[in-house]
DNA sequence: GTCTATAGTGCGATAGAC
DNA sequence: GTCTATCGCACTATAGAC
C-alpha cells in the first residue's frame, strides 16, 4: 500500500511538529492540547487518538529527538592516535546539529526541567542513545590522554559544557561562524578533560 | 516599633518558604496558589493581598535567593599570586552553599526555564548580582593566567560548570566529601580556563 | 481515523466582611 | 492584614456521529 497522496504529511506527524514550536515559544505547560491541535489542523479528539495524553506526546517527541541527534553525531570507529581530534569533530557535529535544530535542542533543556517526566525515563534515554560517549571517555583514560577522573562526573560535565556552549551560540547566532568562539568553545570543553 | 512577638514569622515569609518547597517538589507550573496558602498556613486571599500575582511570587523569592549566593561567594579582594586559590575557595563556597541549600539551588534551575519570566529580567539579576565574576576573568587575563577567550563565552561558561556540578553532587550527596570528586570537579572547572 | 461538542476539573484572581 | 466565598475561565480528556 502506498503512502497517502495528499500533500499534508501523516497528522501524527503534523501534531508532533506543531507540538514542537508551541512548547519551544510558550514552554510545555502553557501550552495546551486545543492549541497543539489547532496549530497542526486537526480536532482535538485526533489529538488523543494518536497519544493517550500530553505527556505521552512529549515523550514520544523527546524520544524521536534524541535518537536523531545520536545518529548524527555517533562515530565510527575510534584511533587513539587522533582522539582530540575525533572528540573536535564529534564536538562540532553536535554543535552544528543544535544549531540547525535550535527548536529541537530548546525542547530537550525544556524537558530536562519537566518533571510530569520521571527523572529515571530521561536518564533511561540519555543511556540508551550516548552510551559510546562513555566509551570514548574510558578509551582516553586507558590510554592516558584524558583524566583520571571519576566517569560519571565527566560524563555530566561534557553534557553540561556543550548544553552551555550550544544555547551560547543559538543566542548568538551570528557568533558560531566566528573561529574565535567556536574554537574557544572546543577548547574550554576539550582542555577541562585533558592531562 | 518592635517586631511582633507571636513566633510565626510574618506571612510574607511563610508564604515564600512554603512556595520554594513546593515548587522543588512539583514544579512552578504544577504548583497552584491555593496549595501555597495551604501550606503556609494561610487564605489565598492572603497571598494576593503580599503578590499581585503568582509570578510576582517567583521573582521576589528567585531575587532573594540570588542575592543571598552572592553575597554567600563574593570575595574581599584580589591577588594576582594567589588567583587559582581564590578561585578554588570561590568555587568551594558556591559548591558548599548549593549542597547546603539545595531546595535554593533547584528552584534557581527551574526558574531558567519558566518562560513567564522573561530573559531580560534573568540578565539582568545575574548582571547585578554577578558582576565580580567578570572582574575575576578580566583580571586572570591581564595576568596572563586565564586564557584569552571571549569573556561572554566565559562567563557562560563557567556558570554552566558550576549548576553541573553541583547538581552532581546534590543528586550524589556522599561523594559531596569525597576529594576524590571535589577536587575533580574543581580542576574540570579550572583548567578549562587557563592557559 | 477524524470530527464536533461537551463533561468535569482545577486554576488565578477578586469581593467584601471583619 | 487576613479571612471566606466564589467568579469566570481554560484546561485535559471523553463520547458518539460520520
Amino acid at each position: 500500500m502506498p503512502v497517502n497522496s495528499s500533500q499534508p504529511k501523516n497528522k501524527k506527524q503534523q501534531l508532533l511538529d506543531a507540538a514542537l514550536a508551541l512548547f519551544v515559544n510558550q514552554g510545555i505547560y502553557a501550552t495546551s492540547t486545543a492549541s497543539i491541535a489547532k496549530k497542526a489542523g486537526v480536532a482535538t479528539g485526533t489529538l488523543f487518538h494518536h497519544f493517550p495524553s500530553k505527556d505521552a506526546l512529549v515523550l514520544e517527541l523527546y524520544k524521536n529527538i534524541k535518537q536523531e541527534f545520536a545518529l548524527q553525531i555517533a562515530p565510527f570507529e575510534l584511533d587513539v592516535t587522533q582522539l582530540e581530534q575525533q572528540a573536535k569533530v564529534i564536538w562540532q557535529q553536535a554543535i552544528d546539529w543544535a544549531l540547525a535544530n535550535a527548536d529541537q535542542q530548546q525542547f530537550c533543556l525544556l524537558v530536562m526541567q519537566y518533571q510530569p517526566l520521571s527523572a529515571n525515563t530521561k536518564a533511561q534515554i540519555f543511556a540508551d542513545e550516548f552510551g559510546f560517549l562513555k566509551e570514548i571517555m574510558l578509551f582516553g583514560q586507558q590510554h592516558q590522554l584524558i583524566a583520571d577522573y571519576p566517569i560519571e562526573l565527566m560524563l555530566e560535565s561534557a553534557h553540561g559544557q556543550f548544553l552551555t556552549s550550544s544555547q551560547f551560540f543559538i543566542n548568538n547566532t551570528e557568533l558560531a561562524q566566528d573561529t574565535k568562539y567556536s574554537e574557544a568553545a572546543f577548547n574550554l570543553f576539550w582542555k577541562s578533560f585533558t592531562n
